[in-house]
DNA sequence: CGAATAGTGTCTCTCAGACAATATTGC
DNA sequence: GCAATATTGTCTGAGAGACACTATTCG
């Protein structure tokens, strides 16, 4: 810790730290995953003023002694029964337009978390339901506050993130096939994507998928068992994996 | 506007705001420029507490009615009288460990900068020296607060926008020429680019650059004068100028 | 002319996209 | 065998990096 001088701890003791304390500090969570092929938000509807009735990311406000990723990390597990290690957690931006809660000033700072498909969540305090909404069919006008805005922050970077780092992965189970990670990407993208190149690509990029050696289970519509896949070591993807242009 | 009820309205009356208002709200400002061929960010030297005489970034409280954005400009241009209009302004993230300054709980919201060079402005309120300091000189043991953090952010934030948006051009002037673009990634980048492939990639990128069809002054070594371009209408590169690999 | 910088051409290798062909399962 | 999915191979064109070569200036 720094060390500091007698003339500091003075000044400091009689700084009012309420004089210059007008705001408060939320946490918004955009929850991302791709559940049944589609690509889909976490949204609550809210029971509480301001904005009853109208449908929210999940969020909450910041406590005065709790880091702001702690903030966000607690909620999602409390809330959505999320476990961190199983999900990819990062801070999407900070969203302080001095109008967008009617209360009083608050400053959101929204983080992005992509998570494996999973049943909706119990709704917790202040929610009326909690539901997972495919991204296409969010009616942007029915969002409360500026989460039209935060929520087309966190897709933009969720699409530009699956180029060049290996997340898409955080979007499945622990084991995953080739064609898991193909649904993804085609899920977040809203492209089709050609899978014998995709195959050769993502099983090509080093760091990307290690082998586990045991085939998957055979799906509903048959043909030849998958090879089953961990991810891999790589933070970042070499070559990447660009999106289709036009 | 969306209209409220009035069980809303009364609801909203009866709201004691200051109970849940901790904190305080800053914007620091990670501000790059590439000087004399070096990739550097504006320092200030503190001559108030906390801190006195540490180094840190330029910024200051958000005020109660000023939008995150608009605090971070206004900063700008008051301490360091460079206008938005000519340089590239971009929020870099939020930081609120609960510990990062010992006066209160405050959350901070950094901004990332590139700019053209410039010299050093004059010292503001609560400074007794600002400079330009070189990236590779910063001594991150004398920055105060997570300054550090935030620098380092910042930097890296930098050298991969790099990669995939054409804003080494808002490190140069309105009009530029191919050479100034490329000094400014190698400074960035902190690498050596091969000269010809450098102007074959550039150029051949669509939107990166626009001829202006008149040459630049020939530069004190002498040599064949450069064609001088402004900046494209593209807002992000295809292809992408990718940082060599090790 | 020589030195210095600007810009073009050429070669090789990697990689993306199109798509043929083969492999392995359930029925 | 047939349908369905997985995986490998083959071709073509774009682009990256190495580097020879030409162009234009100053002195």
């Amino acid at each position: 810790m720094r060390r500091t001088s007698k003339a500091e701890r003075d000044w400091l003791a009689a700084y009012d730290a309420t004089a210059f304390a007008p705001f408060a500090v939320t946490v918004d969570m955009v929850l991302l995953t791709v559940a049944d092929g589609r690509f889909s938000v976490l949204l609550v509807e809210r029971d509480t003023h301001p904005f009853r009735g109208f449908i929210a990311l999940p969020g909450g406000f910041v406590q005065p002694d709790e880091d702001l990723d702690e903030a966000a990390v607690r909620r999602l597990e409390q809330e959505t029964g999320v476990r961190r290690s199983a999900a990819h957690v990062e801070q999407l931006g900070a969203f302080g337009a001095p109008d967008r809660d009617p209360r009083m000033r608050v400053v959101s700072v929204a983080y992005l978390v992509f998570a494996p498909g999973l049943p909706a969540p119990t709704p917790g305090a202040g929610a009326r339901s909690v539901a997972w909404v495919p991204v296409e069919d969010v009616d942007s006008e029915r969002l409360a506050f500026d989460h039209a805005r935060v929520l087309a922050a966190g897709v933009e970077r969720a699409r530009a993130k699956l180029e060049y780092t290996p997340l898409a992965a955080a979007f499945c189970d622990a084991e995953l096939t080739v064609a898991d990670l193909r649904r993804v990407y085609e899920a977040v993208w809203a492209v089709p994507l050609d899978p014998r190149n995709f195959h050769r690509k993502v099983t090509g990029t080093p760091g990307f998928l290690q082998p586990v050696g045991r085939p998957a289970p055979v799906g509903p519509e048959g043909g030849r068992p998958a090879a089953l896949y961990r991810r891999g070591p790589a933070t970042a993807l070499h070559p990447a994996m660009l999106r289709p242009r036009t």
